[in-house]
DNA sequence: TGTTCGCCAATTTTT
DNA sequence: TTGGCGAACA
């Protein structure tokens, strides 16, 4: 079992008694150094393997470790109740407990669409503008307050500010009145209801002290502050916990993740030892020196240097191109080139720090037939055609779930509206019913238009046949029959259009997915919590995806795009974050490039646009912050610049203005990004570029609509007249600022 | 009820 | 540029 195990590797598998903190590098061989403890801890019997805690924050995670562990010590891993994801471990703790909270064991775990609408409904019937208070945002407060472990009555005031003029509280109470009355629980309720349980019920708390001899957690520094209390409650008797986990890899701040859990962990857990993993087994030297000489930055940190066996290998690229267009055009090439090197396009992948930057890549991979995934984006389980089927099932399996029933009561069309409805509501209300059983009752009265009454009773008989059918048909079968016999089906065949084809296949895979499950209960909960869907796919594809997806993933060749100021680091985390939230972006690029085996390749472009509007940016920050001993940089703007020298004859510099377009809104400008920035525009170029087809796109065909004395509008420099005109470049007199020299493209007319 | 138009806003997203 | 949403119409 040690076998293959480096030193603190094996210290790490070995420490059983006592609290310890793993502070594992990326690459480091973390997952297989936390497998190995638990397997120990079995065949050595200090423990049964149901009286191990093991906890993991994706399913994913949860499923490779089940099934590493398998490895090791065979069929008795099925024995593992206990591993698994906060979640899941909490749901199935809270179905024993559930009575204690006043909810029942069969409670429904309702997902961010459902909690969505809710709180709408609850915005509505309080009469608040819905513009000025966002659903959203309420959403996002509530979890942030459950993640903190905060209950609605320990509410401060200063947060009950927070949304509505101090009636954070009040909503914060209906939502969770409503919840309860509808028998569900949010991810947030999972964790927060369980500490609340463990603080409240004594004897409930010292069950699983007991129960649990070791307590292991996996990515510790993305804990949260209601998961930590949890994990604190369970671990503080027997102190038999190891966490493991890399304060450079914290990147889900935004999502309520505490750093200071694991920077804090040793004052919690006094005595506790520190193991830290710093052999690196996946990286070349370069690439390991390059990310480390960037986290470097910044500051907080518990502090570990990677190192590898390894020599040889690349430096790590750095390309400045154009604009995005090319960038996406050069990563294409770079990868036919990998391709015919031999390369499986399996083991390529874009990372990118936002979703609207796959567009681009998808485009140019589409023009030049280059097989891609993305990953990311909308999951199967989050495709409206399949919640919608889920909401079917979920109303037959629980009549009660009103959030399923009102989804689907006109889903296909069906003729009953928002009048209908809101009769529905009321009539619920007042009798203290579901909402499917007062479409009965109301279905049964004149309070309905003949047309509404005879469709809603249809509807009613309808269930009332699923559910019937529910008993002798398997999961499977009754969820093909439910999608015909509803109209569902035709409804989609109807529209034949190749987006609703692709919707019937989703449902196909759906019903194909549901053939492993024995009973509808069983399928649901699955899918409540484990709302995964990797299908494995036969051919060779280069994967995009963002960074935050990409952790724990590696690949040989890793291409990152859109390092510029603005994107990455992003507006955002630069405007409202403050030095926190520019530093877990520097984790976010030091995640990126510790996913390369062999070759990673940093590109940024010199124009973009975003939004729609073209936008010129400096290199980021974080390419000066890379030691330039590691990095290779090129720049295919410099044949370019003769070209654009040559038009602009006399104009010495012409892209100085390119430059120095900025917006002052950046603030803080890195030392580095001048260095950076000058190496971008640096005339005399280290390395030429080779003539590349960019430097085509600089001849741009001029705009018909501008011409010397038309007066346009500028978003950086407001208004002003056209002076002089070449090819595509204007030079323009501004109002405020003076003349200076923008591309057509910039500029609108006025 | 269902459809269409104009306005507004716009990261990251393990469960 | 895209998408989501509410208001205005069919």
């Amino acid at each position: 079992m040690l076998c293959g195990l480096n030193p603190p590797q094996r210290e790490a598998v070995l420490t059983t008694e006592g609290p310890v903190l793993m502070l594992a590098g990326a690459g480091t061989g973390k997952t297989a150094a936390l497998t190995a403890r638990l397997a120990h801890l079995v065949r050595s019997r200090l423990a049964w393997p149901s009286e191990i805690l093991c906890v993991t924050f994706t399913n994913k995670a949860a499923r490779e470790m089940r099934e590493r562990v398998g490895h090791l010590i065979g069929p008795a891993v099925e024995g593992m109740p206990w591993l698994g994801t906060f979640h899941s471990i909490a749901a199935r703790m809270l179905r024993k407990h559930a009575e204690l909270l006043g909810l029942q064991s069969n409670y429904t775990i309702i997902d961010t669409d459902d909690q969505l609408r809710l709180l709408k409904q609850l915005i509505q019937a309080n009469d608040l503008d819905e513009k000025r208070w966002p659903a959203r945002q309420l959403a996002g407060l509530i979890d942030r307050w459950k993640n903190r472990g905060i209950n609605p009555d320990q509410l401060d005031a200063v947060e009950n500010e927070a949304y509505a003029n101090g009636r954070g509280q009040q909503f914060y109470k209906l939502y969770q009145e409503r919840l309860k009355a509808l028998n569900a629980c949010d991810f947030g309720d999972l964790l927060l209801h369980m500490v609340n349980i463990l603080r409240d019920h004594r004897d409930v708390l010292e069950q699983y002290q007991q129960r649990f001899k070791y307590v292991m957690v996996d990515e510790y520094q993305d804990t949260n502050q209601v998961q930590y209390l949890w994990l604190r409650l369970i671990a503080q008797v027997r102190r038999n916990i190891c966490v493991v986990g890399d304060d450079d890899q914290s990147i889900y701040s935004w999502r309520g993740a505490e750093v200071a859990n694991i920077l804090r962990f040793e004052k919690d857990f006094p005595g506790s030892k520190v193991i830290r993993l710093e052999q690196n087994y996946r990286s070349t030297p370069d690439i390991l020196a390059a990310a480390s000489g960037l986290i470097c930055a910044n500051s907080e940190r518990l502090g570990k240097t990677l190192w590898t066996e390894q020599d040889g290998g690349d430096r790590v690229r750095v390309i400045g191109v154009w604009d995005g267009p090319e960038e996406a055009r050069r990563i294409g090439e770079e990868i036919e080139r990998l391709e015919r090197e031999g390369a499986p396009l399996d083991r390529i992948a874009i990372l990118v720090r936002a979703q609207f930057q796959t567009r681009e890549l998808e485009d140019r991979f589409i023009t030049i037939g280059l097989n891609y995934k993305i990953i990311g984006g909308f999951r199967f389980y989050e495709r409206a055609e399949i919640r919608d089927a889920m909401a079917y099932l979920r109303v037959i399996a629980q009549p009660s779930d009103d959030l399923a029933f009102e989804r689907i009561y006109n889903t296909p069309k069906r003729g009953l509206g928002d009048k209908t409805l809101e009769k529905l509501h009321r009539h619920a209300r007042a009798r203290g019913v579901p909402l499917a059983l007062a479409a009965i009752e109301i279905a049964d009265t004149d309070e309905l238009p003949a047309r509404a009454r005879n469709t809603l009773l249809s509807l009613m008989r309808d269930f009332a046949r699923w559910r019937d059918l529910a008993k002798s048909l398997s999961p499977a079968e009754l969820a093909r029959t439910l999608l015909d016999e509803s109209g569902y089906t035709a409804a989609l065949q109807a529209e034949k259009t190749a987006e609703a084809s692709g919707r019937l296949e989703n449902l196909a895979e759906l019903a194909r997915a549901m053939e492993e499950y024995e009973t509808l209960g069983d399928f649901l909960e699955h899918v409540s919590l484990v709302m995964d869907n990797d299908a494995a796919d036969d051919v060779e594809k280069v994967t995009i995806m963002t960074i935050h997806a990409a952790k724990g993933l590696e690949f040989d060749n890793v291409f990152l795009p859109g390092w510029e100021e603005g994107v990455f680091p992003s507006q955002r985390a630069m405007d409202e974050g403050g030095l926190a939230s520019l530093e877990e972006e520097r984790r976010l690029a030091y995640v990126a490039i510790t996913r390369a085996r062999r070759r990673c390749t940093i590109l940024h472009a010199a124009n973009r646009r975003i939004y729609g509007q073209w936008t010129s940016s400096i290199p980021s920050r974080f390419i000066a912050e890379l030691p330039e001993a590691h990095v290779e940089q090129e720049t295919t703007l410099t044949g370019g610049a003769s070209l654009w020298r040559a038009q602009w004859s006399e104009h010495s510099d012409p892209f100085a203005d390119v430059a120095r377009a900025q917006p002052s809104r950046t603030v803080t400008r890195g030392p580095g990004w001048q260095r950076a920035a000058a190496q971008m525009y640096d005339p005399t170029p280290k390395r030429l570029a080779e003539p590349s087809r960019s430097a085509a796109s600089f001849a741009a065909k001029p705009r018909g609509d501008v011409g010397i004395g038309v007066r346009v509008f500028h978003d950086k420099f407001g208004y002003g007249t056209v002076a002089a005109q070449e090819g595509n470049k204007l030079e323009i007199d501004f109002e405020t600022g003076g003349r200076k020299r923008v591309i057509d493209s910039f500029v609108k007319l006025a």
